[in-house]
DNA sequence: CACGTTCTAGTACCTAGTACTAAATTAGTA
DNA sequence: TACTAATTTAGTACTAGGTACTAGAACGTG
């Protein structure tokens, strides 16, 4: 049986958001109307073709894999002195932001301190146990920041890391992280 | 001037590499050979074409995208009340975990507290302005980390929320969140 | 020179579409 | 019920970015 045109349509969103994969002949077939339809439909709603989709897809992820990287590190950390101090630089980019005001989300400036506070310490298994963070302003679309990592309280498994992130000369974020050695 | 087919082909492996989205017309220009000699190296290298490339990609980030999502929120949101309370649900994937031990990077945590702190707040523009975190004790694949954010000072402009993350009765992540509305 | 490798050219075909025209069907309503 | 408007379907021409295949040209080397 066939649905309304408006129940068809907003069945489709649900559908090409929950399987983005589905060509407009799976579709015409799944609403048993024809494929001139669900492309009518597709206008109508501004859904971009299967290839389009998958490419815009494959773009977002190429850049989040670049930038968010799977690493063990976000940003690329340029000079690392093992239980003594770190830099790692990361550049704001479309993936970090909120679209409405191209400010750059929290817990990427977060990550990168965590990163970089973790990637500093000598050992196989370092986990952060708590930290004490302020984000000083906001971070926009493109800016460079610049984590400063310093240790300053070693004891045998446990190391206290200060964190100062700038753009250029400017304060942006800085955080107090508890990091300790574990036992794996 | 042409390269030996070895140097091409090794050359095309690296580009493809690095530039998924390439066709083999623009590849033929870049290496100034045919598109044929492009797509006989191809099969040769066992190199898929372009929109398989980035279907293959789509693929696998669209589980990412469903966990790691680049909304505005990591973690799916289950229930929110405005300026109330809030929960989200975040499943470790292999994408969250270091990979020698499957312990989950803290930032991801931190993301879901932050991403849930600032949704729950019922404003165009809301920022973290400082943080206090817990990690108290490690999670690991697999694991279902339930966020629960409460709403526990409000002032016109800013917010005091605090977020602890459970894991069946397990507390693994505690956070106070200072967030604030800001003028767009 | 002959032979094999490498490269190029060209054709037929494919998928998943766009863009368009035109007809058929269905629904609403005066 | 008849007319109109919305909706749906059908069909054609064309596109990108390929596959699969055939055939010939150019090159290098013994």
């Amino acid at each position: 049986m066939r649905l309304s045109k408006k129940k068809r349509q907003s069945r489709l969103i649900e559908s090409f958001q929950k399987n983005p994969f589905l060509t407009d002949e799976e579709m015409a077939k799944q609403c048993s109307v024809s494929i001139q339809t669900i492309r009518l439909d597709r206008m109508e709603l501004g859904i971009p073709e299967m290839r389009e989709r998958l490419k815009h897809m494959a773009e977002k992820s190429f850049d989040e894999v670049r930038s968010l990287s799977p690493e063990e590190v976000i940003g690329e950390v340029i000079s690392l002195e093992l239980d003594q101090s770190g830099v790692s630089v990361l550049e704001i980019s479309v993936d970090h932001v909120f679209e409405r005001n191209q400010i750059a989300r929290g817990h990427y400036l977060f990550a990168q301190a965590n990163s970089l506070a973790v990637a500093i310490v000598n050992a196989d298994l370092v986990l952060t146990r708590s930290a004490a963070i302020r984000f000083v302003r906001p971070v926009t679309l493109g800016e460079k920041c610049v984590a400063h990592a310093k240790v300053v309280q070693k004891q045998p498994s446990r190391f206290q890391v200060d964190v100062e992130t700038k753009v250029l000369d400017d304060m942006v974020f800085q955080g107090v992280f508890d990091v300790y050695r574990a036992t794996n």
